[in-house]
DNA sequence: GAATGATTGAATCAGTTGTTTCATAGGGCT
DNA sequence: AGCCCTATGAAACAACTGATTCAATCATTC
């Protein structure tokens, strides 16, 4: 009885047990299966309903899922999960790393792991600062300047293209003229073209500062369109050009400087663009998504190699299904890949 | 660590006050309450029947005793309880859904402030919570298999593009052979060729998991290839094909997950790889920025518009930044330096 | 192309949930 | 005694719980 108490909680070996059994799984059975891997801990306080909407998943489908594993039902499932919480508030990270750790421990591991530590907690520190320096209502007048533009050119280069172009990106799930300044073969500039005082433009730059986005937003002041900077600095070259600017940190204990604080707001922006833009907006995202789905641009559970036989996918540990879980055999299908 | 970042739970809280409440309680109450005192955790799971059983109360008494405290009723008594066991910060799910309804009303600056904060506060979350999933050993240990390889395959694809290039972009200043799956001109897969099991491959990959991330992903396992996957699910197409997972977080507010997690987690593995490059690297770094520099990428000084004709003061310090800059005084006092 | 069987969605079940209501019981006060 | 007010118990409530059933759908096989 208490051999386990210890070590393992039976709601490891559950989740364990419920990746193994997965790949066999259906894939609604498999889309319970993943919101409970993902979220162990739900389980123990949610109810069966709860836990079926936030997986989009009927209710019925929950109790599948308890029954295939070998359990009366919902209830005798959630148990273990409740009993585990009940004893040990342990981390979530706790379990991941037990699971996938086969580390040895090396001596250089403890500075990496501090430098990781140090980096981590820095940019959590930069998040909170850059938002409430910024203030949210300047960050939300200058979400307003760019969903009121006609068009929205997006600048960001070297390490700070990716924020420019994830703006561009996310924004074009929902809205049209978004143009993304990427230097292309070499046609930067000529994205300019066009450009009036009804357009916006988006400009992230840090020091030291390209010269082509400087440029680019010198260009956009002539042609007087409304510029949001996301920058480092008051005295950047930026903050003559513009009156929405958006100071952000990025100090980091590492040799170049972070990022994070500057997508954090780049994704705040497209947020509240996406808010202004109303119910159109959104079901234009919807209209994007399902349109990649048809495209066949995702991954779907269908495309899942299923293993016929005995065969954990996991890695070499196979841990054993328990017996209970035996009543997947038959279901030996396999798909076209 | 800062991983007890709640130093005092709502629900610790709530037993003093019951404890100095005690004495003005009526009998029936105090019985109840004593069966709280004595076994707080039970409140989070046990049904309030059950418990007014247990403590040999009228169910009624329990709803009594936490109005007595000042709550609702039994269910938000037990709320606190229940977060104080969770183990993920308070419902992101439930946060989403309040704030979906309140965008609806009116007050739609408001709306937007708030979530420019939730969302900022949720990216703070999720860095912690990342880092402390993965651990920091495994993060040490897949950046020492990333660094050891003879080439380097980053691949990420939409909105984990970003993320791919600041690897891509980063690593490049001091390390050679890091090649960049881009899918520009459709020659996403021809990238691939070449491919050894002395290289490596970076892959980021959410749900959902874009095709093409995927399918390089098993390309490279076939190669023979050490895999570093950054995903969030112990169930997504990449688990099985790596030893090397990296966890990372996604929830927040908006409508689209956040990349926050992703691009932290990139820059620790960056910034790890640089450690175990030793001098060298550091060097090529210094070399790199010295290139660009005299290349002329960047923007300096001597290149600061003056202000030609208007407004006659011309100097050479700041001239035009100070008007526009007023605007921003108070932000900048706050933001310290 | 029809047949088969697994898989899914919707409706439904009895039981339980938290809460409210109401009538009774008790105790202090004039 | 009377009255008033709180405390208590019991019942009733609507909402929700987990679970079951059945028809429709899907993919596969003959």
């Amino acid at each position: 009885m208490d051999a386990e108490r210890d070590q393992t909680p039976r709601s490891e070996k559950i989740l364990t047990d419920l990746q193994d059994v997965y790949p066999r799984l259906s894939p609604q059975l498999r889309r319970a299966a993943h919101y409970l891997i993902d979220r162990p801990d739900e389980i123990a306080f949610t109810s069966m309903r709860q836990l079926a909407e936030r997986a989009n998943v009927q209710p019925a489908t929950m109790v599948r899922l308890a029954q295939a594993l070998g359990f009366d039902g919902y209830e005798s499932l959630r148990e273990p999960f409740r009993d585990a919480l009940r004893r040990q508030p342990a981390g979530f990270g706790q379990r991941a790393r037990k699971l996938l750790a086969r580390t040895s421990r090396r001596r250089k591991g403890r500075a990496l792991a501090q430098l990781a530590n140090e980096m981590v907690a820095s940019d959590r520190d930069n998040l909170s600062l850059s938002l409430e320096a910024i203030g949210s209502d300047e960050l939300a007048e200058a979400a307003g300047v760019l969903a009121g533009a006609r068009r929205i050119y997006v600048v960001g280069q070297r390490s700070l293209f990716p924020a420019a172009f994830y703006v561009h990106y996310a924004c074009s799930m929902f809205r049209e003229e978004m143009i993304l300044m990427d230097g292309n073969g070499g046609t930067f500039a000529d994205r300019l073209r066009g450009m009036t005082d009804a357009d916006a433009m988006l400009v992230f730059s840090f020091e030291p500062y390209s010269r082509g986005a400087v440029e680019a937003t010198e260009f956009a002041a002539t042609r007087g369109a409304a510029i949001v900077a996301v920058t480092d600095s008051l005295v950047s070259p930026l903050s003559s050009l513009t009156k929405h600017m958006l100071l952000v940190g990025t100090d980091t204990p590492a040799l170049f400087k972070s990022v994070v604080p500057v997508l954090s707001i780049a994704q705040v922006l497209v947020a509240q663009i996406l808010a202004q833009g109303g119910q159109a907006a959104l079901s234009s995202v919807a209209e994007s998504e399902q349109q990649l789905e048809t495209f066949g641009a995702y991954w779907t559970e269908a495309d899942r190699v299923r293993v016929p036989d005995d065969a954990g996918d996991a890695g070499d540990d196979s841990p054993g299904v328990r017996e209970d879980a035996a009543s997947f055999d038959h279901k030996t299908e396999q798909r076209g890949s």
